[in-house]
DNA sequence: TAATGTTTGAAACATCCGTTTAACTTGGAG
DNA sequence: CTCCAAGTTAAACGGATGTTTCAAACATTA
């Protein structure tokens, strides 16, 4: 077997038990006894706790981005600027299509959402230093996407929509079940990427406030 | 002295720590230090460590919701539906105005998105059961000024805001630091308030897909 | 002032944590 | 068959955690 089959059921559990109870708060005993292998295991293999989550973090991104990086590639020679629905919805497709890996999409977004909430920094560190060159070459199309919106501006769209993806799909399995309850709809994860495509783009393209300061003085005042 | 002396000191020290650090990685025994009681005080004046997280925030939305439903009764005596942007800005001014309190609003904000991502259970629970009655009061003001929005998609829509929101907030500091020395702009929290008012109200206006299948389709083919 | 109830203080308690050690098993290569 | 490295196991380590205890200090009321 290429890849000892510890590792692999370590690696299933961990992700799991890490999307449910957040990473302080599971244990190596609790993730070793479910997985059944010996509590030396994860030491052994990964060297320490930290390492065994960057590792949970690496199977599903390090395919990801791959995959992403080639899509991004064919953009990039394209002549003509991306439409921003385009660029946007290359972004989710590939997401999509990906984890063709175990676990899914929920899992990893749940996982995403804590890193970037919890434990503050080495999490961040490690996506920023691993991930982030893919994520300029994103950031970059998107500029040329949206070349009339200001870079401030952008910038902070940008993590508007971040927050929207990564929270509503980290609290996915709760809010499956409202909308299940209230409104007979069992939204499977592609209808609520379809969903959240034309409110990201509108987001995206939405007016910009001509004076922040006026604007913002009316606001508080009143 | 209305509220002991220690108390409030807890509550203060807990709340910076909560929020720098999440709620499982700050002890016991860094809170009262840092606030200089000792350590039983929290156990005696709160009973545990949970009850001690829902009392922090007790402390800033016991007055947010008493402001939002006065302001929430002002606008259901109106005859004339309110307008979607009106709505949202109310909701905005009253989170900007309420916490004359101590802290900065975004502190409290990461606290929510902690609350929301982390730990799961308890924390969801307690928010739903202590301010659920407010949040439907706002939804069903929601539902009138946003009417020819279906039901499912309005759902979505809002936690799809949310997320926006509690994510930038819950990552403030950082994302400051880098609009700082990216943009050289000094976000102030009433800024990005301003700025995410639009973007929000875009967002809730839309287009809706007409045939949410065909669009599913359509994204994960080709 | 004396008695009473509340709040603090230092120490101990029982667990749980991540990590390490060292003995043991196992499967191939020489 | 022997040997050795890779993998597994059980046990223990040092430390940190939330909580409890109980005596001392304090404030309040009679």
């Amino acid at each position: 077997m290429a890849q000892s089959d510890t590792v692999v059921r370590i690696l299933d559990t961990a992700e799991a038990l890490f999307a449910e109870k957040g990473f302080a708060e599971t244990s190596l005993r609790t993730i070793t006894s479910r997985a059944k292998v010996n509590l030396a295991a994860v030491n052994y293999h990964f060297g320490s706790k930290k390492a065994l989550i960057q590792a949970v973090f690496a199977r599903y991104l390090d395919p990801f981005c791959e995959a992403f990086n080639t899509e991004l590639a064919v953009l990039e020679n394209k002549q003509q600027t991306i439409p921003l629905e385009e660029l946007l919805a290359v972004m989710a497709r590939t997401t999509l299509n990906v984890p063709a890996t175990k676990g899914s999409l929920s899992v990893f977004m749940r996982l995403l959402g804590l890193a970037y909430t919890q434990a503050q920094g080495h999490m961040r560190r490690y996506l920023q230093e691993n991930y982030g060159q893919t994520f300029l070459r994103f950031t970059h199309l998107l500029k040329l996407s949206s070349a009339d919106l200001p870079d401030a501006e952008r910038f902070w769209r940008l993590h508007f929509i971040l927050g929207a993806v990564v929270f509503t799909m980290s609290s996915l399995d709760a809010l499956r079940d409202i909308a299940l309850n209230d409104y007979d709809e069992k939204t499977r994860i592609a209808d609520l990427v379809a969903r959240l495509l034309p409110v990201v783009t509108a987001a995206m393209q939405a007016p910009v406030p001509v004076q922040p300061e006026k604007i913002k003085s009316l606001v508080v005042s009143c």
